[in-house]
RNA sequence: CGGGGUAUGGCGCAGUCCGGCUAGCGUACCUGCUUUGGGAGCAGGGGGUCGCAGGUUCGAAUCCUGCUACCCCGACCA
């Protein structure tokens, strides 16, 4: 176990607390409720923003951005979305500071809005405000516009990356001529993310649709990934919403069709935020530290130069120089880290709980015998290899490493996911084990708020393949059920 | 918003009950020497209006009053 750091079994919170701060991905700000995200955290949300900025541009999308800052009767055009949303909105009442008679700064009360603003929660409003400018027809159809962007939610509780009062995400709103285009988009934008919470998180993730209860404030159908904790929480990595004709006909958005009749424009809306490097610490991180995926670490390799003496210092990082040139040629991202002010063992440590998947040691020793040290972070498992053909073994290493993490993230899972039939042990389950429980439900969010109410889990999704699966009868109130649904404690 | 707790060098804490000399410890930081294949050792050194405002007192980190912020547990949520 690393120097001052909580264990998962000891105390969970603190561990994952502990893996933010010591990583130096996060800190907290003098701001209630948001955080500071640090180089080393930042550079992780920039390699999943250039996959996932990637991934939407293959899909069709482009990049724009829309204001901060929202006029507060635009949120009363959706009757919904309103609900969702008030309880947690900034608002800015004021456009000026003033100093008072004792030099103090205040607001200056003659400085009031005529109508305030919210800071976005969300961009629903002030896109649909906007669209409707940019549709008159079939022809302007579809939009596939996405926004990378920050957003104010006032959280009573907030956990750094979890659940913040600021956050970083992406929102891709899309306009579309039909209902089948819209769902069409809605679906496949989750395939995105399944795609990327899979491949490049190695974060398995189940797909499915929200109830009513966990729907997304205006939409008709919010489509999501969930993945499991290592606590045995849930947490909901990404959603996709269907959002019919809703938001334009509150904004009034319409189009000529084909066959010169006006009608309204389908919508979805789309997004993941920095959450997902909660999701990435909670997936795979062990006591030791961050465990990063090697497609998303910053640094895939790091070099850790040994020596005692000038002339051998010069000559292994010389050597280490070499060797990070010859692993970039294949497109590794590699570390040298030579600073002089920190001995070995401190940077081995470093780098440890700092998850970079592969370190490489090279000393006096090493260059005598022609090898190098590689250590994997995944298994902390070490050996001594030859620098001859050592890109081929990198390369071979990492992607072994991104595919054992998903597997083990993915047995975890398995072995976390039970399918129950009776109440009493529905119970036991939730409170003593979590994961996922695969139970059967009568479809009434009255049953869903009962369960809720008894055992703090939540249906985290129906699943995607609700339809075809086994009839049965509700783990609760006895009733007929079409399928299983997945429940869950959550995030 | 309800319940509980905390506020003292960068960080983590002791001291507060029972007021009293220059506010202490660990760590981090700075300098020097020895070290360097798993978080180095020794020596020396710098850094604190004790959360804020008021009060009691010869004297307040310590007692009293008010305020503020943060943390944990719930309810709300990506």
């Amino acid at each position: 176990m690393a120097k001052d750091f909580a264990t998962r079994e000891e105390d969970y919170s603190k561990w994952y607390n502990d893996i933010v701060l010591k990583a130096d991905l996060a800190e907290n700000s003098a701001v209630r409720g948001s955080m500071v995200i640090k180089p080393y955290g930042y550079a992780i949300w920039e390699m999943m923003q250039a996959a996932l900025d990637k991934m939407f541009k293959d899909t069709g999308h482009e990049n724009a951005y829309f204001p901060l800052f929202i006029p507060k009767s635009f949120f009363s055009k959706e009757a919904a979305h309103v609900a969702g949303f008030a309880k947690e909105c900034a608002v800015v009442t004021h456009y000026r500071l003033k100093n008072d008679e004792d030099g103090k700064i205040i607001v200056d009360p003659d400085a009031k809005l005529t109508e305030e603003l919210i800071v976005r929660p969300t961009s629903e409003t002030i896109i649909w405000d906007t669209y409707r400018k940019w549709v008159k027809s079939w022809r302007d159809l579809p939009i596939l516009v996405n926004q990378w962007a920050n957003v104010v939610r006032w959280e009573m509780r907030t956990r750094l990356f979890l659940r913040t009062a600021e956050f970083l995400w992406q929102e891709g709103h899309t306009a579309h001529a039909t209902k089948p285009e819209a769902m069409e988009e809605a679906e496949k934008m989750l395939g995105v993310y399944t795609t990327f919470a899979q491949e490049f998180m190695a974060m398995p993730v189940l797909q499915g649709v929200k109830t009513e209860n966990e729907r997304f404030a205006g939409a008709l159908e919010t489509f999501c990934i969930e993945a499991l904790m290592q606590d045995g929480k849930a947490l909901q990595a990404g959603t996709s919403h269907f959002l019919g004709q809703n938001f334009a006909k509150a904004f009034d958005v319409k189009y000529l069709s084909k066959e010169n009749k006006l009608e309204h424009v389908w919508a979805t809306s789309w997004g993941v935020s920095t959450r997902l490097i909660g999701g990435l610490i909670m997936s795979h991180s062990d006591d030791s530290g961050l465990v990063l995926p090697p497609k998303l670490a910053p640094h895939q390799v790091v070099i850790v130069p040994i020596y005692r003496k000038d002339e051998e210092r010069i000559a292994v990082i010389e050597k280490g120089k070499e060797i990070k040139k010859e692993l970039e040629r294949v497109g590794i991202r590699v570390k040298l880290d030579d600073r002089d002010t920190q001995k070995p063992g401190y940077k081995f440590a470093e780098w440890e709980f700092k998850g970079v998947p592969l370190r490489i040691a090279i000393g006096p020793r090493d260059l005598k015998n022609s090898t190098v040290e590689l250590a994997r972070r995944d298994t902390l498992s070490k050996e001594f290899t030859a620098m001859e053909g050592l890109k081929e073994k990198v390369l071979d290493l990492l992607e072994e490493i991104q595919e054992s993490l998903y597997s083990r993230a993915l047995k975890f899972r398995e072995e976390n996911t039970n399918s129950v039939d009776n109440w009493d042990e529905f119970k036991d389950i939730i409170k003593n084990k979590g994961g996922f429980v695969m139970a059967h439900w009568d479809g009434t969010s009255e049953t869903e708020n009962k369960i809720k109410d008894e055992t703090k889990a939540t249906i985290r999704s129906i699943p995607l393949d609700y339809q075809d699966s086994e009839e049965g009868v509700c783990v609760f109130s006895g009733k007929p059920s079409k399928g299983r649904v997945v429940f869950a404690k959550a995030y």
